[in-house]
DNA sequence: CGTTCATTTGAGCCGACTCAAAATGGGTGG
DNA sequence: CCACCCATTTTGAGTCGGCTCAAATGAACG
C-alpha cells in the first residue's frame, strides 16, 4: 500500500508529443516537447519547417520491440520520442555488448553510413514511440539546407566523440566508479529533459548496465549495495533516488 | 652484423607521395600513392579533381610532432600521408588515454564536428607528413558534391563503427586477446597499405599499445612474451614478425 | 496465490595490477 | 670502432578486484 504510493512517486510525466499513443499523429516538430533538444533544434524556422515535412511519426512500440535490426540495410534514422531503447549487438558466440541508450530525442542508428548497414540492434526497453527519417528524403533536403547539413556532421561528431570519452573514462575507473558514472550521466540527461535528476526508474536489466560497462551484473547490483550503505541513495528493484549525487559524480570522475 | 641485415629487412618501403620530403610538394591526390585509401578515393573523377584544389600538403612532422592539440578550434581535417601518428587525450589527473593510431590514408580530427573543437590530441611516432583539408574550403563543396557529402557521412559513420566496435571487442576478451586483436588489426591495415603484413616495425611503444588496450605496458610485454614462448610470432623490440597470423586472429575474435 | 524472472548476497579463485629489479637496445661522444 | 648512458622493455613476486558458481531473496504477472 505505502509501497504503490511510493511506486507512484517514480512514475514518469509523460515526455513527449505521445498525448495520442498508437495514432500516427501528424504532429510537428515544432509543437513537440522534445524541440529544444532534438535534431531539428539547431535548425533555422525555415530549415526546420522543411525538415518537418520529411520526418515519419512512428507507432508506439512494446517493450522488447525492435526499433533497428543490425545488418540490414539502412534506409533511415531514428529518434526516440517517448519511452527509451538500447543500442547492442551481439558477436558470433551470443555474447551480447550493450553501446549505450537512446533517450527522448536522441538519435539512432548513425553507424549506418559507414557501410550502408545498420551495425547495431536497437530494441525499446519500455513502450517507445520514435520518429523515423527516411534517408531517401533527407539526401536531397542536404542539397539546399547547410544548416541541416552541419547539424548531420555535429550529431556524428557527437556520437563519435561521446563513444571516445565513454571509453576512455570506463577504462580508466574501477566497477564502483563506473556505475558511479553511469548514474551520473544518465541524470544528468534525465535532467536536460526535463525530468527529476535525482529520482528516476532504470528501464534496463542489471544485466544491461553490466553488458554496457564491461562488468557481471552482480559486480553492478555490489556497487548499487555499496553506495546505499553509504548512504549516496536509495535503491528498490529499478527505482533509484540520488541523495549525494555530487558523490556520484566525483567518484565516476565525470569532470575529466 | 647479422642483426644489421634483420633490421634491414623490416625497413618500411617509402609510403606515399613524400618524396620530396619537407617540401610542400604540389602533389595532386590522383597521382598520390595512398589514392585507392584516401579520402577521395570513393568520388568520381570530376569530384576528385575539384576535391584535390582544396587541400595543403602540410611539411614533415618530427617524432612527436603535434599535429592536432585538443581544445583548440576545429580549422581543418587532417589525413596522414606517411609515417603515423596516435590519438589520444590526457585527463585532468595527467592519465593519458590513447584512442587509436592514424595510419597513412586515414583521417584525423572527426570528432572535433561535435563542438567545433577537437578533443584529441595527435601527435607524430615518428617522422611523419600529412595533408590539411581546411574546412573554410570543404564546406562550400559540399552543397555542389553530393559525392563528397556522402564520402563525409561515411568516414564519420566508420570512425564510428570503429570505435563502437574497439569498445566491443576489448571489452569481452583478456589481456593476450586484445593483444592479438591489436596486431591483427594493424597487419589488416598495414597489408591494406601494400605493406607486410607479417613484418613490421611498431612505431608506439608498449605503454602506448598498453594505454590503447586499457592495459598495462607490464601486461602487454608479457602477452608479446607468451605469444613468443608459442611461436606464434618474434619480438625483437619494436620488430615484429607474424609467423602464425590465423592464430593471432582467432584468439583476438577477429571474427566477430 | 503461485510461478517465474530479476536481483541480491556469499565463498572462493584467477588474472591483471603494483612495485621492484634486471636486461636489452639505441644513440652519443671519445 | 668501442664504451658508456639513457630509455625502453622484460621478468619476477605478491596483492587485490572482479569474475564464477551457487543459493536465497524479492518483485512482477497471470
Amino acid at each position: 500500500m505505502a509501497f504503490q504510493m511510493k511506486d507512484r512517486r517514480h512514475t514518469d510525466p509523460p515526455l513527449a508529443a505521445d498525448c495520442c499513443p498508437g495514432a500516427l499523429a501528424r504532429v510537428s516538430c515544432r509543437s513537440c516537447a522534445l524541440n529544444t533538444l532534438c535534431l531539428p533544434a539547431r535548425l533555422s524556422p525555415q530549415e526546420a519547417r522543411i525538415f518537418d515535412g520529411v520526418v515519419e511519426r512512428g507507432r508506439q512500440l512494446a517493450s522488447g520491440g525492435s526499433l533497428i535490426r543490425a545488418g540490414t540495410r539502412m534506409d533511415a534514422l531514428y529518434v526516440v520520442r517517448s519511452g527509451s531503447a538500447k543500442r547492442y549487438s551481439v558477436s558470433l558466440n551470443g555474447t551480447e555488448r550493450v553501446h549505450g541508450f537512446v533517450l527522448p530525442g536522441e538519435t539512432a542508428g548513425l553507424e549506418g553510413f559507414a557501410c550502408d548497414r545498420y551495425a547495431c540492434e536497437v530494441a525499446a526497453l519500455e513502450p517507445t514511440s520514435y520518429c523515423r527519417i527516411p534517408l531517401t528524403r533527407l539526401e536531397p533536403l542536404l542539397d539546399h539546407l547547410p544548416g541541416l547539413r552541419r547539424e548531420m556532421l555535429r550529431l556524428l561528431g557527437e556520437a563519435l566523440d561521446e563513444s571516445l570519452r565513454l571509453r576512455a573514462e570506463l577504462g580508466m575507473c574501477d566497477a564502483r566508479g563506473r556505475v558511479a558514472r553511469f548514474l551520473a550521466d544518465l541524470s544528468r540527461r534525465l535532467e536536460l529533459r526535463g525530468l527529476s535528476p535525482t529520482q528516476f526508474r532504470l528501464s534496463m536489466s542489471r544485466g544491461d548496465i553490466a553488458r554496457h560497462l564491461g562488468l557481471t551484473l552482480e559486480t553492478v547490483s555490489r556497487a548499487l549495495g555499496t553506495f546505499k550503505r553509504s548512504g549516496w541513495l536509495e535503491v528498490r528493484a529499478r527505482y533509484i533516488t540520488l541523495l549525494r549525487p555530487e558523490a556520484l559524480a566525483s567518484m565516476g570522475g565525470y569532470a575529466a
